[in-house]
Order: C-alpha cells, then structure tokens, then sequence
DNA sequence: AGCGTGCCCTTAACGCTGTTAAGGTGTCAA
DNA sequence: TTGACACCTTAACAGCGTTAAGGGCACGCT
C-alpha cells in the first residue's frame, strides 16, 4: 500500500495526460478507463472534472491551440502572407503532432476565450494591411480550412509522421488504375511527399487573396 | 406472422438504407442494430455483406461519391474554372445532403476504381487547358480540401441545413468576446451565410490557380 | 474538541456498443 | 436424396460512456 499522496487533478493535468496517450493509443484507444489508469485513478472521477466525455476532448484542442500559438513565433511586424503561412504551417504541424490530431481537433468546440486574443491579433494585421474586415476573415478562413482538409486528409494515409496505413501501397494502387493513367499517376502525388504538396496548396490560397483582393 | 419473402441483402441497399437513417439518427446513432431493424434484420446479418462497420462506412461514402458525381453535370467543354466549381459545389452539396457527411466521407476510403473515371476527367480537362500534370493535382487538391475543411466545419455548427446546434448562439458568442471586437464582429461572418463565405473562399481558391500558375 | 460542509474520489451497476461463434433454413445442382 | 452454399438467427462476450450512492479527508465554525 503506497501511502503516498497523489496530488488532485484539474482539468489541464487531464487533458495533458490524455493528449499524451492519444498518440500511443489513438482516438479509437483513447477511452475514460485508459485515461484514468494512467492518471492512476478510476474512470468516474474524471466526471469531478469534467461534464462528459465531449468536455474533456473540447479541452484536448483548446490545449493544442494553446501549444500552436505558443509555437508559433508571431510577430507584429509579420506581413500578411507572413502571418497567414506561420498560422497555417503552425496548425498543421499542431495537428500532426498527435495521432488523430485533425479529427479531435475539428470535432471539438475550443473552451474559454483565450483564443479569441490570436485571431484578434491577426485580423488586427490584415486590416492594417488594407483588407477590409471581411476579406480577413475569408483570407484567415481559407487557409484555416484548407489546412484543416489537408491533415485531416493526411492522417487519414499517415497516423503519425512515419506511419502508413495499410491499403495505401502506392504500387497497388497504380495497379487498379491501369485505366486511367492521369488518376494513377496523381496517386504518387496525393500520397506521398505531404510536405511539399500542402506548401503548394497553401501557396496557391495565399496567390488567391493577392490577386482577388489586389493587395500586396 | 408474415410470410412475405425479403430478397436478400447486397452491400448497395444496406448503405443507401444507411444513408437514409443517417440523416435521422446521425453519426453517434448509426448503430449495426438501427441499420439492422430497419432492413429488418438482426444485426450480426450485416456481417454477410461487410467485415466491419469501417467498411460499411466505406460503401456509404462511396455511394455519396457515386450521387455527387451523378448530379454534377458535367460537361467536357467546361473551362476549368467551371470544372472546379462544379466540383467543388458540387462535392459540398452532397456532404451537406447526410448529417455528419463530412465526417463519414472524411473518415472512409472509396470502395472500387469507378471514382477513378471521373478524376481522370477532371485531371485531362486541366492538362488540356494547359495545366502540366502536378499543377493539375495541386489545384484540384487545394479546391477539394478547402471544401472537405469548410463543410466539416460548417456540419459542426449546423448539423443540417436550417437547424442549428446549441451553443453557437451568435449574440452570446459576442457578448464574450466585448475585449477583442475585431474577432466578435468576425464570428457573426464566421457563423452565418455560409453559401456566400464558402464561395467567397472557392473564388480565392481559383484566383489563386489562375494567378501562380498563370493560365486564365 | 467536536461537528458539519464541501471537495475529490471509489465501488457497483446500467444499458448500449461492435463483434464472434455456432447453428439453422432455404435453394439449387448433382 | 444428398450435399453444398448463401443468408440469416440466437446467444453471448468484452468493453464502452455514464450514473447513483457513498466514503474519506481537510477545513472553518461553534
């Protein structure tokens, strides 16, 4: 009988903990029971701290936008495409930095405000820039979500960077497509060299706002 | 008792029954033995016709796919710009069809190679208006992801068109954000007329296309 | 000193889930 | 008539999120 005394938890010891074991486990593993063992405690008294299961996820991706905007090395001389590559580059690489980091991100609700102060910031950027309000928001928006699409996409092929899901063997892929030369051709492109193909991407939303707004 | 005769299964009607109870039940209440009652059939039955739930996830998405292409009308003498459009629109609307779409569509992989004959397409409509081969995917890609991240979004905060989930009460939302007025004023964009926000992102999108890889 | 109050956690149990094992029934071919 | 195969049932399992009820410990109040 160990007779020591296990400090109580909070709400961030948990959520940390359980980003923690999403990497090792993945959502699928990642249930209230597993949680709790690791945090050395019974899985009823996670509900203390949180009202369900969705509360404790909704924390998770508050505490990844929390790290991201940490990570992110912003500045407030950055010019726009500045700003607009380090927050998309500084998502993706938040999301990649846990299994499944896309879907618990993209189904949870941040908690709190604090995340209100970096989309605040960085529409304080771009207005000072010459866009008006609107094109901001649709310029933040557009990177934002194709970021979001392309992980999500990403980690649907590559759990962790490393990884790879079985059922995506590039050959036999191009196998199947013995018919359509273009489509097995692009395969080798959408699967692989993520890196490259999402900076593509993203240089092609940024061009975008350049070009319809006509701001430089 | 009734002695009417069900023909059998096949993997087709079980997902388009699925589908149909999707959008009544949604994702967390699309359980083996709802889809099995409504086929009237026990739900170890649906093992027959699919190995697991994944792979009838899997046949429902492709089915989405196989809708979306159906109603697309395409036309070989589309510009390219019409070509992405199309698409693009055209993939949001299916996945706003089904509560959850995205998240289905997102979290599966297409069954068959008949997706294939319409990639091909796609990807020969670009590279014969000028498009080298990795330009073509790129583009396609980008539009694609921004509308599978858009929608994903979208479905978090209206689950089908004309509801909408609790806690996105745009007038509360601003109340908490009175010290950052930039992002309040963001979230009545951010949370409302999606038709015109996600349009206004497609545009970016193909401005984007146009203007880095210079082909109009 | 004793008592109550509120925090933090446990034990036990519930209904539900995806999934497997084993077996039954009907149809069609040999 | 027999055998094989397609298709489905019944029964059961381990594990899930979640709830109800209560126990122990620290603290402030009398």
């Amino acid at each position: 009988m160990s007779t020591e005394r296990r400090p109580p938890l909070d709400r961030t010891r948990v959520a940390e903990t359980a980003l923690r074991l999403l990497n090792e486990v993945g959502l699928d593993g990642l249930t209230l029971r597993a949680i709790a063992r690791e945090l050395e405690v019974k899985a009823p008294a996670l509900y203390w701290h949180f009202e369900d299961k969705q509360a404790l996820l909704d924390e998770m991706a508050t505490l990844m936008h929390r790290r991201m905007v940490a990570g992110l090395g912003l500045d407030a001389d950055d010019t726009w495409q500045e700003r607009l590559l380090k927050t998309s580059r500084g998502l993706r690489s938040a999301l990649l930095g846990y299994r499944d980091g896309a879907k618990v991100y993209s189904g949870s609700r941040l908690t709190g405000t604090d995340h209100a102060a970096g989309l605040e910031d960085t529409l304080r950027l771009l207005t000072a820039a010459g866009f008006t309000l609107d094109q901001a928001v649709a310029a933040g928006r557009a990177a934002t979500l194709y970021t979001l699409g392309f992980v999500t996409e990403e980690q649907g092929v590559r759990p962790l960077p490393g990884e790879r899901r079985e059922g995506y063997g590039i050959e036999e892929r191009a196998r199947r497509m013995a018919d359509h030369p273009l489509a097995a051709a692009a395969g080798r492109l959408l699967f692989d060299d993520f890196d490259q193909q999402f900076e593509e991407g993203l240089a092609l939303v940024i061009a975008g706002i350049e070009a319809r707004y006509g701001i430089r």
